[in-house]
RNA sequence: GCCGACGUAGCACAGUGGUAGUGCAGCUGAUUCGUAAUCAGCAGGUCAGGGGUUCGAAUCCCCUCGUCGGCUCCA
């Protein structure tokens, strides 16, 4: 534990025996420290609510402010069992009724391992440790909020109020992360997305279901554009699927009804539905009928794989022809849970630049690099900096893999190899593979210090099994292709809501959906404006103007709030020397530029992506 | 899905049982201006939807839909 996380820790225990000074039959479960704070589950009649936390925060405050020691005590399981009876586990004393989640924590505790206590002032809470010297060592804390969480995370078990909060050694630390959560705040996506009109999400539609307006369809446009070129240069084949197919394909690929939870629900056609309508099929039958493959429907696809596994093996295939690289942006459906979806970021109809690469054992080295180097290309593009490198092994003591342990093992060393020759830090991950293969993933953090993973690559060797592929070898007779799935940006949609929140939805030139703003300073100048933006347009350029009748300070605000990279201010003096004055987004007034220098600069802006 | 909070004009919000409001955005007119807000007028609402209580409901109760905060491990 850091010493940020020991003081958080302790922090929790405060917080214990503040709720308990206020409501001693509170029931407590864990309360460990957090990547921003602490939080304590606890179980209790009263619902805290935010108005409660001024006087937690207040006992709180007394505690710390009191210095009060935190003594270690080893006792015996016997002890622990005895006092929990009593309540006096993550309490102040003797209760009536027994510390139930803390004796149902000390069974799990392993045999061999020491049963601690941790005590200060009154309270006294079963804790394997450590703590700081004394409550007055949490300089600054806060109570953020309050959700619910079931005991041990299990769906099944009781839900707890877990109250969440932050501390720090000093109360300026604990201002400046404050600042920061405002800052993410202004910088959600979801926020920025509708002010800027970049996507609509709308209920008649449906949840999890985005439309992208004119805006942001620009943006994902340029996100097409830079893959596709990539693409190109790295041999891809470009493809188109349809969004739905026979469950019969999904049922060869596993994915139905493995996966069905996790799946809208079967498309079935007018006359089938008729005839089971007839023979009065209830929904139960129906649903076993579907699983046992005795009904036939269609499915909104859930993964892209499929089809383009259909695509290899629709003609004959020669090792000559390997490897096979079939590209897609393609749109898959999931069912996700209502309580998880989240603006653009967890969603149920998401777009994924797929691409599946079909090839011999022994490419699958070079092409697993490729895959590697497309997705650094588009971090480094995205200025997307803040990122880790997992390698998703298998893991010794499972049985749930599919495959021979030889292919594994060289799949695993592709991996490696591949990660090692990136020269970035990685670490490997063993039970973090997909089933059918390892899989590297890049893991990248946001501006809420949330983790994403994007961009994946994985090495499959059980799907091409499963549809029977084959290509013809050397030696005249048939193998089996391997198969890597990859995808850079992971969704569109995760994407764009990582980089309107990354950029502040201050785009670079080459994303934002207006490139250029033309502002005449009066009506007299709307010729001269007219030209300017004439040229821009004729460059490819995607400008406007406004020929309203406010004041120049006034268009200067709206195009800044509206984040557009370039405004160009003209007036007499421009028109007469044929300039334009330039003011950025980021540095305001630049000065004056003759017209032809501002559009060079524009447009090599705009082919380097900077 | 579960627990909790919330849903008032395009957006941000006020209004806790008695005639639905403010600011910004929008529209119209005037103004023609030099680097982050010119002035005036006008329009905009089945208070998420449905049901109930009441003489009377944005406000109280119930249901539905949606949004937000959470829900791996965690002494």
């Amino acid at each position: 534990m850091t010493e940020l996380e020991t003081l958080r820790h302790s922090c929790a225990h405060v917080l214990a025996n503040a709720i308990l000074k206020l409501w001693p039959e509170a029931q407590f479960a864990a309360g460990p420290p957090t990547a921003a704070g602490f939080y304590y589950d606890v179980d209790l009649p009263h619902r805290i609510t935010p108005e409660d936390f001024e006087r937690l925060e207040k006992e709180m405050r007394q505690i710390t402010q009191a210095a009060q020691p935190f003594e270690r005590q080893v006792i015996s399981l016997e002890e622990a069992l005895a006092m929990g009876q009593r309540g006096e586990l993550a309490g102040l004393g003797h209760r009536s009724s027994p510390s139930r989640f803390k004796l149902d924590i000390i069974q799990n505790i392993p045999e061999n391992e020491t049963i601690t206590l941790y005590r200060n002032g009154e309270f006294t809470d079963l804790c394997a440790g450590p703590h700081v010297a004394d409550t007055s060592k949490i300089g600054a804390f806060r109570l953020t909020h309050v959700a619910s969480a079931y005991y041990k995370g299990d769906e099944n078990n009781p839900q707890l109020q877990r109250i969440y909060g932050t501390a720090f050694a000093t109360q300026e630390e604990l201002d400046r992360s404050i600042e920061l959560l405002e800052e993410a705040k202004k910088r959600d996506h979801r926020k920025i997305g509708r002010e800027q009109g970049l996507f609509h999400i709308d209920d008649m539609v449906g949840q999890g279901l985005i439309l992208w307006t004119p805006k942001g369809a620009i943006i994902r446009q340029e996100l097409q554009n830079f893959i596709g070129a990539e693409l190109r240069k790295q041999g891809y084949s470009q493809v188109f699927t349809p969004h739905i197919g026979r469950l019969d394909l999904f049922r060869t690929s596993g994915h139905f009804p493995y996966y069905a939870e996790s799946q809208f629900p079967p498309i079935i056609d007018r006359e089938t539905i008729a005839q089971l309508a007839e023979e009065k099929c209830s929904c139960a039958e129906l649903s076993n009928r579907l699983e046992q493959g005795a009904v036939d429907g269609y499915l909104l696809k859930p993964m892209n794989c499929p089809m383009h596994i259909k695509i290899f093996d629709s003609q004959p295939r020669s090792y000559r022809d390997l490897p096979v690289r079939l590209a897609e942006f393609g749109t898959v459906y999931r069912w996700e849970q209502s309580g998880e979806l989240n603006g653009m970021t967890r969603v149920r109809g998401f777009t994924q630049d797929d691409a599946h690469l079909f090839c011999t054992e022994e490419q699958i080295s070079a092409e697993i690099r490729g895959c590697l180097d497309l997705v650094k290309t588009v971090l480094t593009t995205f200025q997307l900096t803040d990122y880790r490198v997992r390698i998703g092994l298998r893991d010794p003591a499972s049985e749930k893999y599919v495959g021979a342990n030889a292919h594994w093992e060289k799949a695993e060393e592709a991996c490696r190899e591949a990660a090692k020759s990136l020269g970035v830090s990685f670490s490997e991950e063993p039970g973090e593979a997909a089933f059918y293969g390892p899989k590297i993933d890049f893991v990248v953090k946001d501006v809420l210090g949330r983790d994403w993973q994007l961009g994946t690559v994985q090495v499959d060797f059980n799907l091409p099994r499963r549809f029977d592929l084959k290509y013809t070898g050397p030696d005249g007779k048939q193998h089996v292709p391997v198969m890597i799935h990859r995808a850079p940006f992971g969704s569109l949609e995760r994407f764009m809501g990582v980089l309107i929140e990354h950029f502040a939805g201050n785009f670079p030139l080459w994303l934002a959906p207006e490139q250029v703003r033309v502002l005449p300073i009066s009506e007299k100048l709307t010729s001269y404006a007219q030209t300017i933006l004439s040229e821009l347009i004729s460059r490819d350029v995607r400008a406007t103007a406004d020929f309203s009748s406010e004041k120049i300070g006034a268009k200067i605000r709206l195009a800044q709030m509206e984040k557009v990279p370039y405004m160009l201010i003209v007036g007499g003096r421009e028109e007469a020397a044929g300039l334009l004055s330039l003011r950025s987004r980021s540095q305001g007034d630049e000065g004056s530029f003759p017209k032809e220098i501002f559009y060079e600069r524009l447009q090599e802006e705009i082919k380097t992506r900077k």
